[in-house]
DNA sequence: ACTATATATTCGTTCTTTTGAATATGGCAA
DNA sequence: TTGCCATATTCAAAAGAACGAATATATAGT
């Protein structure tokens, strides 16, 4: 529409656009330095594996995800960790603190990931 | 909508979807750490006038506004300056330099804001 | 009181995003 | 090959955001 010829605008805001969303925000959250798988996210976050999915390429097209495929898994890690930081400090302008802002990460109290990654630690 | 009863995500989604738009970008940056009437975004900016007060009003409810009257003039100013580092960082994770960032703020080549701020410089 | 100027608001339409449901792909193991 | 598991994609409906047009408000000056 409007935005006539300002490339770099549009990539800025590409960029916020693609955050710009609750559960985006904790998939990238959830991910964090590491690596997840999407059956991680399904377990951790308690959304549904398709709706990640959509979300995950949302993220991929907007070039913030990179990933790995490891047999039937695909893990994904950010393209640059400083992503963190810019969600942390867009907590902080919305009073969000940076201990709250980690929270985010865990809600689902229940199941969990039993992909190579996980599978140490959990029952399976 | 899922977002289920996550008060701290949403208010960092609302602060990320509040900047998440060419118009209002440029509008944040060219008001920078000082002080705009919206004749001055109008004659730097080049939208309609409408256009703008609409951008703002979505700018002032995400909190990210405050305003000052002064006779037939409001200005408009950050509620926090730290915004333009929270968007100069979105700029780098982007590929966009600081400089671009900063020269998104002029664009029209025509027209002149003539309240009292503007007044002195210009030819009004 | 009347007019002009600066800004805000409302409304309706269009465009985009979100999201659930269903289906597809691709690797692995029997 | 067959079937299964992890993940991706497609589609359509519903929700929401953007935006133009018109109109409203508030202040100042005459």
């Amino acid at each position: 529409m409007n935005t006539k010829t300002l490339p770099n605008l549009n990539q800025i805001n590409n960029l916020l656009s693609a955050l710009s969303h609750p559960a985006r925000l904790r998939i990238l959250l959830t991910i964090g330095q590491g690596e997840a798988c999407v059956c991680h996210l399904e377990a951790h976050l308690g959304y549904r594996q398709a709706y990640i999915s959509q979300h995950l390429m949302a993220l991929r097209e907007a070039d913030l995800l990179t990933t790995r495929r490891e047999g039937r898994y695909i893990f994904y890690r950010l393209a640059d960790p400083s992503l963190l930081d810019l969600i942390r400090q867009a907590g902080s302008l919305a009073n969000v603190t940076q201990a709250e802002v980690d929270d985010l990460t865990q809600t689902s109290p229940r199941s969990q990931c039993c992909c190579p990654h996980c599978a140490e630690d959990n029952s399976c």
